[in-house]
DNA sequence: CCAGTTCTTTAACTCAAGGTACAGAATTTC
DNA sequence: GAAATTCTGTACCTTGAGTTAAAGAACTGG
C-alpha cells in the first residue's frame, strides 16, 4: 500500500490520554502531545486530524477501560455491601494516592467540555448510563440476597450510587486526607 | 485624592463571574472580560491585576453567595426530609433550567483549576466544609426530631449529602432530562 | 488653579496555540 | 524498478492570549 506508520496509534492514544488527564483539554497544547508521544507534528495531525479528534479517541478509551474495571470489581464474590464498600474504597484510595490528583478524566471533561463538545457529552452520558446499570444490578442482587430492603427502587439506588462515585472523584481532587471520603463511604454503605 | 473609577468593581466582579461560569477559566479571554464588563483593558488590569486575581475574586463571591443561599433554604421550617428534598429539587431544577447548562462554578473550577491553582483549591475546600456543616446540622436536627435514625453519624451524613450535591451538579451538566437527578434525589431522601 | 494622584484609552509587544504546506523517505504493487 | 500511496520532519503562517507602556483626563486638597 504505502509507507507504514513508525508509531502505534493505539499506544499514542493512551499516551495522549495521560496528558489530557493531567492537564485538561484546553491546557494541553499540540506541543505537549508531540513531546509526550515522541512523534512529529506532521505525524500527529496526519494520524488524528485535530486535537479535538485525538481527545475524543482518548476519552472513549478511558471510558471503556474505566467502566470495565468498575464492573469487574463489582462482580467479585462476597456480600453486596462489602463489595460496594470495597469498590468505593478502592476508587478513593486510587484518587488520593495519585500524586497529581488528576481525579477522573470523565468527571473533569464533563466540567470542562460538556457544554461545548457535544460528541464528548455523548461519550460521557453513555458512561453514566453504564455505571448506573452496574450499580443497579448490584442493588438488585443485594435485594435478592436479602441484604437490601426489597421495597426500594433498584434503579434509583443505581443512580444514587453512580452519583456518589461522581461526587467522590471530584471531591478527591481537593481532599487533603481520606477523612472526608471515608465519611461519604460510611454513610453511603449504611444507607442501603 | 484622585480620579474616581468610572465603573463599580463589585459589579464588575459579578459580571466577570458570569463569564467565567459560562466559559470556564482557560476559555475566558481578557477580551471576553473587557466586552462583558464594558471597560477598557487598561482599566481591567489596573483594577484587578491579572486574569487569575479577578477569577479568584469572582470565585470567592460565588462561594459566599451560594453557601448562604443553600443554608437559607435548609433552614426553612418544616420536616427535615421535606426540606432536604426541597433543597435538592431546587438545585436540580435550577441547573436543568439554565439554558447554558453551566452547572456549578465551584464544581467546574474544582475540575479545571484545583490542580494548578492552590488559592482556588483553598476557596473550594472552605466551601465543601461549610456545605458539610450545613447538612450535618440538618441531619442532627432530623435526629432530634425523630425523623432520622439517631444511631447514624451526623458528620458522615453531612459529608454524604455534600457529596450528593457535588455529584448532582456535575451530572446536571450532561443530563438531558430530570429523570436521572430525580432518581438520585428519591434514593437519597429514602436513605435517611 | 496647581500638585499629586489615580483613572482611562490606545497602542504595542511577546509568545505560543493550532494547524498547514511541502519536500523527501519508506513501502507495496505491477 | 517505476508508480502510487502514505508517512515523517521542518518550516512556516495566522490569530489571538495576556499583559504592559505611555500619554492624557479627572478628581481632591491646599
Amino acid at each position: 500500500m504505502a509507507r507504514p506508520k513508525e508509531f502505534d496509534p493505539e499506544i499514542a492514544v493512551d499516551q495522549a490520554m495521560e496528558v489530557f488527564w493531567r492537564k485538561g483539554y484546553a491546557a494541553t497544547t499540540p506541543q505537549d502531545l508531540v513531546d509526550a508521544l515522541g512523534i512529529g507534528k506532521g505525524s500527529l495531525y496526519n494520524a488524528f486530524g485535530s486535537k479535538q479528534a485525538l481527545f475524543l479517541r482518548a476519552l472513549r478509551r478511558y471510558r471503556d477501560s474505566q467502566t470495565e474495571a468498575l464492573i469487574e470489581v463489582l462482580e467479585q464474590p462476597g456480600p453486596v455491601k462489602q463489595r460496594l464498600r470495597g469498590a468505593l474504597t478502592a476508587l478513593a484510595e486510587m484518587d488520593l494516592a495519585d500524586p497529581d490528583h488528576r481525579g477522573c478524566l470523565a468527571v473533569n471533561t464533563t466540567a470542562e467540555r460538556a457544554g461545548v463538545d457535544q460528541e464528548a457529552a455523548e461519550v460521557l452520558r453513555r458512561m453514566l448510563d453504564r455505571t448506573e446499570e452496574a450499580f443497579q444490578a448490584l442493588a438488585a442482587e443485594g435485594q435478592r440476597a436479602g441484604e437490601i430492603d426489597p421495597g426500594r427502587d433498584p434503579a434509583a439506588l443505581g443512580s444514587m450510587l453512580m452519583n456518589t462515585v461522581v461526587g467522590m472523584r471530584l471531591v478527591a481532587r481537593i481532599a487533603q486526607g481520606p477523612d472526608r471520603l471515608t465519611r461519604v463511604i460510611d454513610a453511603t454503605v449504611d444507607s442501603l
